[in-house]
DNA sequence: TTATATTTGTTCTATCTTATAGAACAAATA
DNA sequence: TATTTGTTCTATAAGATAGAACAAATATAA
């Protein structure tokens, strides 16, 4: 079992959405839209570098587009490991949070 | 908004599900209940400390227990802010993935 | 009744892995 | 050659992990 980290599961679920339009920028914006915070460069390149060496994701480069500049985007695509990589971070938290109760009813309980 | 990393996550709900039996041992035993995994003595001790030092744990001295030797028990206990960093926690990963179709039907698309 | 053994639990520290930030660089079209 | 879009690279901070060392409790032996 491969336990991802929260960023990667953050990353991951973002490559999914995103289907054949993800790549760092758009990931990066959905990242931030889902999470409501900032996503440095780094923090966005170095998590997908180390999900594709580790077998969660695999690149390709894509096409030039004719608009005004810019480089070529290197889209990413989740492989079947990412898929039950997260398939399997789903099921632990469901695990993990399915004996509390409702997520509304939690209070620190007095000493 | 405080996020937690998973290890954080699993610490705090152990603690919170152990109610006034969580010390090292304990929520060590229901962290590789609940993870399937092996956790080693620092891979508790380690985050508790930081969790503490943030303010999302408190802890106390246990009473000594009359049993067989052993030393006093460091007892902790979720803060309100410990509580409210789990349900922010919650509320994020609910909304990761209520965009994505149930997880058995998760499969990597063909390239 | 004092010393030592045994048990349970925590503290400490070293190292490895991840996260984070942004400068530098590259490649595309205007 | 300038401008735009995007990626690579690198440095540093933060978190994860392992387990040796240490501490404090009761049991047992002399």
């Amino acid at each position: 079992m491969d336990l991802l980290t929260r960023t990667e599961e953050i990353i991951l679920l973002s490559v999914h959405e995103l289907r054949d339009s993800a790549y760092g920028v758009t990931i990066r914006d959905l990242a931030a839209d889902l999470t409501g915070r900032r996503w440095s460069i780094g923090a966005i390149y170095v998590p997908l570098d180390r999900l594709t060496r580790n077998g969660f994701l695999k690149s390709h480069s894509g096409d030039p587009t004719h608009q005004r500049g810019g480089r070529r985007k290197r889209l990413y695509r989740l492989t079947a490991k990412g898929v039950t990589a997260l398939k399997e971070t789903k099921e632990l938290q469901d695990k993990l949070w399915a004996a509390i109760p409702g997520v509304s009813a939690l209070r620190p309980r007095p000493v």
